[in-house]
DNA sequence: GTCGAACCATACGTTAGCGTATTGACGAGG
DNA sequence: CCTCGTCAATACGCTAACGTATGGTTCGAC
């Protein structure tokens, strides 16, 4: 792949954001990476800055709707789509580019904002699926939270289970927030 | 403060750990910031990975315990304990750096050790709290997922809760994980 | 007061990465 | 086949940060 597009930079700089963290997506090295010098970068992008305007924008368009499309796919039945979301920690969504966006928060106001974006997309959706299962409201935020803190957790802390599988944990999780009792 | 420690500079160093990520834990920038040149921190230190060494040493003593012994300050019934976890999300033990040093650790497996080494001990004493509270040991297990995975969660997703207060919400969290049903 | 050790400033050489300017290659339409 | 537009390589100057070397300060012990 001799040439590359604008779209072949982007997506190379979000596998990088992806392992390394916002500080380490430098152009000369991302360049290297993809077998071409950063004459080519500077003809696709103004400078760095632009990258990562551009990174951003395309991460929310991607992670949007991300979640809701995977749970949609489950089915009709809330409980289907909640147990579809569990799931989802294990495999499915790209928790890497997740939590390295997430450090990224910390220190850019806009990406700040993108993220709340996103996030409150997601809590939205949670919460309603809840209140459909017959949570009471503040039940169902609390639920809708520890769902979503569950799939972040479960990156956060990949071996910290005991002697229990992932799976079975994850499976337990599901049991706690989204029976009734 | 004219003469600096290498405590300070340790200090010093955690903190902007904390809000800007290692790869801005720079030599230069923290000297300017102590109002001192890095003639003092090659003084104190042998290089840059010398430092880092140091950081994370320092948080593995800080950390390890610091969880647990909040917990323990809140008497001895498990309930009690369990309760005060969750009030530490809002204030009490430093979230950022915490997310920083698991956005390190992804990079750096010496750090990846030490955190795991951490949420090891901190998932151990949950699980014991919950299984003397009641719980079976799957359940427990799922549970102390849950809560850990929750006080990360306050600080990956400050404003996600809709109508509700944060302290609403964790107040419900911890009904909804600590009460045996 | 002086002396040595602890601590800090300064100047230096080196490297990695940014961004610019200029030239070169390559392909599709005329 | 030629030429214009698109994309890439190269060479350049600049800055931030690293680490070293060396000399200067400060402080406590005596």
């Amino acid at each position: 792949m001799p040439r590359k597009s604008r779209n072949d930079w982007l997506r190379a700089a979000l596998r990088r954001l992806a392992r390394d963290g916002v500080d380490r997506v430098l152009v000369e090295p991302l360049a290297k990476d993809m077998g071409v010098t950063k004459g080519s970068f500077y003809w696709h992008f103004r400078d760095r800055a632009d990258l990562l305007d551009a990174m951003l924008e395309r991460w929310a368009e991607i992670a949007t709707e991300a979640v809701i499309s995977q749970a949609e796919a489950a089915g009709s039945e809330p409980l289907a789509r909640l147990e579809r979301l569990v799931g989802l920690a294990t495999e499915g969504f790209d928790a890497e580019l997740e939590l390295a966006l997430r450090d990224w928060a910390r220190r850019d106001a806009a990406v700040a904002a993108a993220l709340e974006e996103v996030d409150g997309r997601r809590m939205a959706y949670l919460r309603q699926l809840l209140r459909v299962a017959g949570f009471e409201a503040v039940d169902a935020e609390a639920r809708a939270f520890l769902l979503y803190s569950a799939l972040l957790g479960d990156q956060l802390l990949p071996n910290a289970h005991g002697r229990f599988r992932r799976k079975r944990v994850l499976r337990e999780v599901f049991e706690i927030l989204a029976r009734p009792r």
